[in-house]
DNA sequence: CCGAATCCGTTCCGATACTG
DNA sequence: CAGTATCGGAACGGATTCGG
C-alpha cells in the first residue's frame, strides 16, 4: 500500500482520505469515543463526563457515529427512557490509530506549546 | 500511561487532548503533511499538488504549523522568491500517527459508506 | 512567486425552549 | 431521561484584489 494521495506523475487519485478524516475531525468524536472504549454508557453518563458537550453536540455526535456504523445506540422502553451507548466492532478498529495520535500529544504536545511560544516571541521583536 | 482523560472517579484532568486534537483537526494540514512526508517541497509545488486548496488556506496551513513547531519555512532572496517548507524533527513525529489513521481509512472507509447506506435507508422505511 | 487583505456566503455551535 | 426545534453570533472558507 501506497501512503501517497497523488502520484508523482501528478494524476489524479480516487484517494477519499479527505472525506474519512471528518469521521474524527470533531473534538467530540474523539471524546465520545474514549468514553465508550471502557463499555457501553448511557447518555446521560456521556454528558457528565465529557466536560463542556452540550447535549446538541452530543446527540449530534453520536448520531453522526452510529450512522458511520462505529458506535450501536440502544433503546429501553422503561419509564423514564433509557439509552446506551456502545463501540461496534468496526468502531473498536478505530481505537488504536486514535490511541497513537493521544500518545503523541502526550509525548509532544509541551514542545509545540513552546515552539508557538518561541514563534509568537519573534513576531514582538521589530525587524530593525 | 493511561488513556483515560477524566479518571474513574469523576474528578476533572489537565488533560489537553482536546486542544491537541486542533494541530491535526483540518483536511488541509494531513493534506501538506503527506506532501512534506517526501521532501522540502516549494509553495507553488505544494499548491499543485493539493487539488482544491486555495492559497489562503495552504498559506493559513502552512503558518500554523510552522508556529507549532511542525514545519519549517525557508525563505531564498532570489529574484522571484523562492520559499521552500520541511518538516521539522518534531514534525516527523507525527508521521506515524497518521499513518495508522490513514490505514484505518484504507481498510475500513467502505464499511463506514455501506453503514450510512443502511442507516439511510432505515430512515425512510416509514416505522409502521 | 509568495503572500496579505478584504468581502461575503455557509457552516458550526451554544443557548434556550419544548416534547414523550 | 433523552432527546428535538429554533435562533443568532461566531468562525470557517472561497473568491478576489493588491503588494513586495
Amino acid at each position: 500500500m501506497n501512503i501517497r494521495h497523488v502520484p508523482p506523475g501528478g494524476g489524479e487519485s480516487p484517494c477519499h482520505y479527505r472525506r474519512a478524516l471528518e469521521i474524527v475531525s470533531t473534538k467530540w468524536t474523539v471524546l465520545v469515543f474514549y468514553e465508550l472504549e471502557f463499555g457501553k454508557k448511557r447518555y446521560s453518563e456521556l454528558k457528565r463526563r465529557i466536560e463542556g458537550v452540550t447535549q446538541k453536540m452530543l446527540t449530534q455526535t453520536l448520531r453522526q457515529l452510529e450512522r458511520d456504523g462505529l458506535v450501536k445506540r440502544e433503546v429501553y422502553p422503561t419509564v423514564p427512557p433509557t439509552v446506551e451507548y456502545e463501540l461496534t466492532p468496526l468502531g473498536m478498529t478505530l481505537i488504536e490509530p486514535m490511541r497513537a495520535l493521544h500518545q503523541w500529544t502526550e509525548a509532544h504536545y509541551d514542545a509545540v506549546l513552546r515552539a508557538r511560544e518561541a514563534y509568537d516571541d519573534e513576531g514582538l521583536r521589530s525587524p530593525d
